[in-house]
DNA sequence: GGGAGGGTCG
DNA sequence: CGACCCTCCC
């Protein structure tokens, strides 16, 4: 990638890049609706990946998208929980619906930018429950197994792909507001961050994020809803990622992260990110 | 009572009388405050009977009702359903809770107005369910027993009194959009008419709301929630009453109804009715 | 349609 | 805290 204009800055350096990815855990697309053509106005990104949209397919907004300048849309949804969408103003093409966990849930639609070389996959990883051993809550099993098998993937991959989302792992100790008191919360433990690493190495994966924003800079994505004022005490998270295959890495120009959003009318828990590609 | 100065219109006459008392049904006071707070400082009754406050009393909001005014209250309240409070400027004397149903729910509360010789009586009439047969539906028998015990209560009652609240029985033709709809439809029954003469035949209660706004005008209290516009087709019902002992009634001096408040921000579906005593 | 409640999830 | 689900009630 080229260097940014400001490695001490998180916001976007004066490039206009061929194309703008983002990415947003959104917690509910239809009750996040307003918030996110506000977004799509004020940032306009090429493709926006969302994640927890919690609705079926027959409830996605499509319209809404539409009228914003985004009417190609691949999805995967299901009643309540989970989902992702990649909503588009460029041609796009579904190109997998991946369901790692072997369990039905919407966790995962690939995308391929028609007439650019770039596949773009949308994940929401598992949260993992509450108590960091396999052994007595499942869920962090399942986190780690779902890892387990996107690294297979990973693995074996030939296309040059950008992979976004909610990762639900702050692998760095600068992605979390205090290393020490998060060793054993769920989405910093060791073996959570070991095992997104070997996802990692599986492909080569970059970290977009951390090539702009560099470690040990503070780079939050997530802060809880449980704090009356999520500024108080900033204990935010970095658990969203967009990691490109090297030879794309490459050809990022840009990384923003949008921490205003958190203060919206009603927020989503997480805020978005935007990377710039010049292809 | 003296005539009213205008029997076909709806509005308050142009008297400034002793005492007002108004009733509205709610339909949760939590949710609901800040146009109780509103219709407070506009029509500032000197009593008010609220029905369908669906809380218990520890939740009541004592504060936000003393700072519009209204410090001295009177309530009878339950978790989740229906739920009955009169709030005054005047000081009140809680003078009974009446269980007419002996179920525990809280469908009553009465108050003395200190100092003055009159009984306010708040009262929650069960709905009675959708099908207007007790045989096949418990919750009709409920209502018309429910109607029998007051009419019992009544046929004791020697003191000035003001029964008013949510009847949940509409029983003129001019009450309802359609007489004959809704002649299946519980609210409007012959069987429920009936009950209802009966109650009112044991004090010789006046309805108030029929001696200003006189029958066959129109005169509802409720419309569904169940239309996307209420003003469509003008469906709506006169369930809310305010019925005095005949010689009080004689000192009701106006009255009227703020259809306005079925139209405000988050609405119940049912708007206040207001009466003037010279006492 | 729109209150309430309770449960689950993060 | 704030999404979702469901049931109950009007």
């Amino acid at each position: 990638m080229n260097a940014p204009t400001n490695p001490q800055s998180n916001v976007t350096p004066n490039v206009t890049p061929d194309i703008t990815v983002a990415t947003w855990n959104i917690n509910s697309v239809r009750l996040r609706m307003p918030i996110v053509a506000h977004y799509l106005k004020e940032h306009a990104p090429d493709v926006l990946c969302l994640q927890e949209i919690k609705t079926e397919e027959k409830f996605f907004p499509f319209e809404a998208f539409a009228e914003a300048g985004y009417p190609h849309v691949a999805l995967s949804g299901q009643k309540g929980y989970h989902g992702v969408a990649t909503v588009s103003r460029l041609p796009i093409r579904e190109s997998s619906k991946l369901d790692w966990q072997a369990n039905g849930e919407a966790r995962h639609v690939g995308v391929e930018l028609v007439g650019r070389d770039m596949f773009i996959e949308n994940v929401y990883v598992p949260a993992g429950g509450d108590v960091p051993d396999r052994a007595v809550n499942p869920k962090f099993g399942q986190k780690l197994d779902f890892l387990g098998r996107m690294t297979e993937w990973a693995d074996a991959l030939d296309k040059p792909t950008l992979i976004v989302g909610d990762f639900n792992i702050a692998p760095l100790e600068s992605d979390v507001w205090s290393h020490k008191q998060l060793l054993k919360v769920v989405s910093h433990t060791p073996l959570e961050v070991e095992t997104l690493k070997r996802f990692q190495d599986a492909h080569g994966w970059i970290d977009l994020g951390r090539e702009f924003i560099a470690d040990p800079q503070r780079y939050f994505s997530w802060w809880s809803y449980r704090a009356k004022d999520y500024t108080k005490g900033d204990r935010g998270r970095r658990l969203d990622h967009m990691w490109a295959s090297p030879e794309l890495a490459k050809q990022a120009v840009s990384h923003s992260v949008l921490e205003e959003a958190r203060g919206w009318e009603k927020p989503s828990d997480h805020i978005p990110l935007i990377t710039g590609f010049d292809l």
